[in-house]
DNA sequence: ATAATTCCTATAGATTTAGTAGAGAAAATA
DNA sequence: TATTTTCTCTACTAAATCTATAGGAATTAT
């Protein structure tokens, strides 16, 4: 139940973005360094929220990585699903015909719960939300 | 997000056993003929949880494997930890030394959030609810 | 021109997943 | 006691996924 490395950045990334949110483009260097990543991975990483269409970048000088859309309208849950693929536990919540038991199964159902409890609140958590979490929980930090 | 097979077997293996309470011991060989599994891989996935005293094993003629306790007694949340260890979407939110942001890291609070959210409906499905819900569902097949 | 950036493609070691294989040990039963 | 049925234990392995690293091409501001 593990989640991989690039949902986790991801998240970070995009929050990053956020906190500096209005202030032009950020440059993956000033992440790959406040977010203590390697910037080759995190370039990796940001192309595809890039490709789907979450973040907008700048080439050149001045260049870097833009929210496309204010934190507000972007949720945990866009992120992870575009990094992670589905957030469901198992493949046949998604898709029930990869298996011949799935109509009858019941461990199935709790699979289900738990993805739509997971999606629940990663939907419910926007950038926004983040960035007021973190400038109140870090307010002598920032 | 993925659970491995082990968590999804372990769940529907010891659902075959809670489902064949008292009827004595039930050998490998059957529960891999009705959840269609290599007994093999059964095998390696019982033991383990077997030796977290699940499951007690019985050898010879008439052998086979039992629950340790009453179906009620037994819920999803220890199968699955058993199984896959920790249920927590990344490592820090059990142990925050790894990372020195874990004590200011608002994402981190999320994933707390979510473990918080899959444990509690792990914990609140015992063997015996999935054996009710398998005999209410599936009245006309058994 | 130069420097700072993103963009694109390829590679690769480590770990995990999902099994397979085979011989050994215990118990029931004929 | 010989046989069969079952669990027990150890080892191996192919494939996939994870977690990056590397190098150069293209673009833009100054």
């Amino acid at each position: 139940m593990r989640l991989s490395t690039k949902g986790r950045y991801g998240a970070r990334i995009m929050l990053d973005l956020a906190l500096h949110y209005g202030q032009g483009p950020i440059p993956l260097k000033d992440i790959a360094e406040r977010q203590q990543i390697s910037e080759k991975y995190l370039e990796q990483i940001i192309t595809v929220l890039k490709i789907a269409g979450l973040v907008k970048s700048i080439r050149g000088v001045h260049g870097g990585y833009i929210l496309a859309k204010p934190p507000a309208k972007i949720n945990l849950g866009q992120i992870i699903r575009i990094l992670e693929g589905s957030i469901a536990p198992v493949e046949c919540v998604d898709e029930p015909d990869i298996c011949p038991r799935a109509e009858f199964c019941v461990t199935r159902d709790v699979w289900k719960e738990i993805k739509r409890a997971v999606d629940g609140i990663l939907k419910s958590i926007s950038l926004k939300d983040l960035v007021e979490r973190e400038k109140e929980k870090n307010r002598a930090r920032i």
